[in-house]
DNA sequence: AATGAATGAGCCTTCATTCAT
DNA sequence: AATGAATGAAGGCTCATTCAT
């Protein structure tokens, strides 16, 4: 029994790596599993070796890339203001290969709400319901007044990093500096509203 | 010279509902020239007639379609934060069949975000100054404190407007009133805070 | 009865020239129905009231074509020699609307060739029996020596005239001058060479 | 990596061939994709694997027949007037086979002139330069009288065999023999007069 | 495990032609 | 006599997918 000589793992893992760069690339509209191959210099049959089709490969590089993106780890100590600072400067400073990156964010995003890809749902929801246990910490703490809804104020909040992520990329002339100070000032005074 | 026996104006138009329609059920990845033919019961061809191609047929729709979508003219006299209300009773109240017409904004915004349809951007961007003129109005008379930069106001308002439109489409219980009436909070809050 | 307000042979004269005119200007392959009716602004349809279908149609403008074009008239006092050099001379001096019409009769040659208009040999056969008894009578006047075959001399000039008048057509830089005297010379050894 | 089952270069090469064969059979103006595929009993989809599209697959046609066509080389050793009588003979004594060869040519001569592939002049150039070269060297060999203008000769005698080639198609009564003896006898003295 | 070659299904688009009025 | 409107038929091309090796 001779060893393997290329990890089946790791030979799927390129794939999907090399899928999400092309879908940053390209975007899911002109994605082409001809690409994809090109890219990593396989025959094309290859990817059908590890992928059902090319709705199986987009999901689980989606997965893949969701996972990659979602790591929420060191950050438990900051408060929900704090974090929501944190994100927006992430959103200031990004580079262009984070920009590409938002690309297949919304591309996701786009195909989730299509209902092509209704499975990533999820990823948002966990994400909201991270932020919501995050208010009810500070409410507790003192930092955010009880009266606010923790459901309802993610909710808009969540929606808001949507918008502007979506301005982000849109707009050539972003002027995000401006805009998030006043959108946390905003958030800011309702939370502390007194 | 015979009567004209059909109003080629009017079978443009039909044309274009159809499409609208086409577009509300299976989204702009998957519409076919074919469907829309069949729809009005006519031969491709006929279309092409009417259209120089799709992508023609697609941009005139779009247009059609914003034309008949956004008449503020009406509510000039509402104040900026009414007007706000207005637009959130509306995604509130709304019926199946706007639902499926949020479906067609969604598709315009993305293909416009990703470059397929760059001119809809006009759009809106008309309907950001239109909501920036109603804040500096607002300000003069009195409504809305001084400090409030307009633009970033209207941009990160609007951010929040989109991501809750799409959260409206994409989630089946989607807690509007609670979510609104604590945006809208925020909102006034941090427009009046003196 | 009232009198026809517009003649139909008139009519018919019109499309066909329309007809003339567009092949001059995009040629057989590219020649479109809706691009006469648009020149006459006319409906497409008229034109089927008049010709039987795109082939008559061409058939029909191309024997009209080469009725107006092959006017052998007044020149029968001339020699054969006198006839060829007036011919060239035609050739050299051409204007650009001439040009174009030797597009025509270019398209006209291929689509004979090609067996799409088979019947348009006669034309070419006809100006060649011109030209035979041209020879013949100049053999009897003693202007071109017995020894020349009429039929063999008149078909290779023949072959040379339409040679140069496709190059003329290609060529941007066609030296005719050069190229027609030295022709003309050996043309004129040949026939008189005792 | 196993080896290659179908030499994909036989296999273009098998392509081309048949593109020929039916050009040959049907015309530049009638030849389908279709007729293609068919006639190699492949689907129409595999020529675009080796073809970009229908113009590329024309173009790399006419490129390798007109290859194969013009061989001049071995004839170094002639003089021009014999050069001259060996392309007739060879009109003379053609073969069905090679008439329809000559069908091509025609075509491809046709697209030139009309400028779809105007890329395949400098085949006529080439082969006119081809032949300006050996009337110098005839003329320094004392065979060709000074005298002669060798741009302007081969002009009307590379004229005069196009236009002969072309009568060689379209008459079924074409008498070679004769035409070509007369047209030889008039280059000669023409060549040589002194 | 890898892939070269082939393809079917399907889409957009063009254009000559028809036919009721 | 004229034509507006409609269309069938056909062609070029794309791309995900298969299958033998």
């Amino acid at each position: 029994m001779t060893p393997k000589l290329v990890d089946t793992d790791q030979r799927k893992r390129e794939i999907i790596e090399a899928t999400i760069f092309v879908l940053s690339e390209k975007g899911i509209k002109d994605i082409r599993i001809t690409d994809i191959a090109k890219k990593l210099d396989l025959g094309k049959s290859t990817i059908y070796e590890y992928f059902k089709n090319k709705d199986d490969l987009l999901k689980q590089s989606f997965e893949f890339f969701l996972q990659e993106l979602y790591i929420p780890e060191a950050n438990e100590k900051y408060s929900f203001l704090e974090e929501l600072n944190y994100i927006l400067d992430r959103y200031l400073k990004h580079t262009d290969q984070e920009l590409k990156q938002f690309n297949v964010i919304i591309d996701i995003f786009f195909a989730s709400i299509k209902g092509d890809f209704k499975e990533f749902d999820f990823v948002f929801n966990d994400y909201i319901n991270y932020m919501v246990e995050k208010i009810k910490k500070d409410q507790q703490a003192g930092l955010i007044r009880k009266e606010v809804n923790p459901q309802a104020a993610v909710s808009w909040i969540g929606a808001t990093l949507d918008g502007l992520g979506i301005q982000l990329i849109m707009r050539d002339e972003f002027n995000g500096e401006e805009i998030f100070s006043s959108f946390l000032e905003a958030v800011e005074v309702y939370l502390k509203n007194k």
